[in-house]
DNA sequence: CGCGATTTGTGCACGACTTCACAAGCGCCT
DNA sequence: AGGCGCTTGTGAAGTCGTGCACAAATCGCG
């Protein structure tokens, strides 16, 4: 017939969380001259279990050869495909605060497969700075821009109590995947995709589990001991990059 | 007999990654000034299923009154109790570039447990800069300050290039828990958490999403298309989100 | 040409998390 | 006091993700 392989095959998310790092870690051996890795090498770079990564790569069809491992720049194309990184995909900024400003000057965007089209804010005294080459719109020029440059990504950057309202206006201008940076829960319609990073709450996981090493030490092995899983003691036996 | 709070339950990770945004939410409940909550209306202010709420508090002891709901004020003692948050815990920050330098000015830190205790850089041109009320130190002096801040935790938001090693320097330090910003994996002894942040891995998963979403608008119902590997070809079947 | 070394792809069992559905508990009203 | 409506806490079933272990496939070499 016409096509063998699957237009897009449904990934578990977990997967597509992973391709990227996969990604990542293929573009740096690729620098380094390597044309082909295998699935324990790769693993070890990006940081998972070799079995998971195979498992997560067969899902997109598999390229690999036994006995060898998979051709790098192969790969990379695979999933650039995948991700839909074959064209630099047009993202807006709203919000050009503290936060908003340094995500507009970071060159990670650019160079993985992003390109900042437009800056946002609703404060008049901030537009028509100018940052990085961009100069910042007002937030009602919205709708024109995100047309003219075809923009599907939006991204907040705004206090809270502005996210929702500029989450909204966002959907209303086309936009059908937001990346969010304000603490606070957006509600869109269905069909919108929504990711949220929270750099407080990050510290917060990692505060809660500060708090458990101290009260572990805190407690000897008196006498509860618990479900402590086995001899999680002193396994000397460690090798994969923890996380 | 003797001990009224369990000391620290065992939480699976998927609670406690929930557990900041309870907390978020109850900061904003008590604010508007609701003295108790029902599961089904702080889930939906967190964004949540109503029964994984109650199945997440429940893990902590359960403090909620049947047929009435939480009483707020009590489970944000709770639940910053267990986050460790009782206390502001100190703050190292390595990297003073584009995103070091927001990261130094975000308020959400201070507000949400958090004291920004200390600035480094390796680049000596950034030391002795002011930042925020802070100072930017050169990160050999991180031992010393580390020590006498009672620092924990660390924030790397420096080069891909730098962070390893800036890992390396912060656990010599005794940092046990690190946030890392860089694009890249890292490894650490047993007992330090690390948790990454990756600005455009986020946008790589919408990517992923606006990718399959467009496939499926532009297949009504058939089956694949799609060139692969050889052609890539360049789809120009992408979407005109505007419509 | 066949053999052994190597590495992928995957069936399967296990564990973690989610969701449903409902009994048990609590306060209020009569 | 007793019943009723509301809400929590949780058993149980279902879903998803992980990791092991191994057969199948490929390459290099004698």
């Amino acid at each position: 017939m016409s096509q063998q392989v699957p237009a897009l095959p449904d990934l578990p998310e977990a997967t597509v969380a992973r391709l990227p790092e996969y990604l990542r870690a293929l573009h740096h051996l690729a620098e380094s001259g390597n044309d082909t890795v295998s699935s324990e090498a790769l693993a070890a770079a990006a940081g998972v279990n070799s079995a998971k990564l195979r498992k997560d790569l067969s899902h997109l069809g598999s390229y690999g050869t036994r006995g060898v491992g998979y051709d790098v720049a192969l790969l990379i194309d695979q999933i650039e495909y995948v991700l839909g990184l074959t064209h630099r995909r047009a993202v807006a900024l709203v919000g050009v605060g503290n936060l908003g400003h340094a995500l507009a000057g970071y060159a990670g965007f650019g160079s993985r497969g992003f390109r900042i089209a437009a800056l946002f804010d609703a404060d008049p005294g901030r537009v028509g700075e100018h940052i990085n080459g961009l100069v910042v719109r007002h937030i009602d020029e919205l709708p024109e821009i995100a047309e003219a440059e075809s923009i599907a990504i939006g991204v907040i950057a705004t206090p809270a109590t502005a996210a929702q309202s500029v989450a909204d206006r966002l959907v209303a201008a086309g936009v059908t995947s937001i990346l969010n940076f304000a603490p606070c829960v957006l509600s869109v319609p269905d069909g919108v995709d929504v990711r949220k990073v929270d750099l407080a709450i990050e510290l917060q996981i990692l505060s809660f589990h500060e708090h458990r090493k101290a009260s572990l030490i805190a407690l000897p092995a008196a006498g509860g001991l618990t479900a402590l899983p086995g001899g999680l003691a002193a396994t000397g036996t460690e090798e994969a990059v923890g996380s």
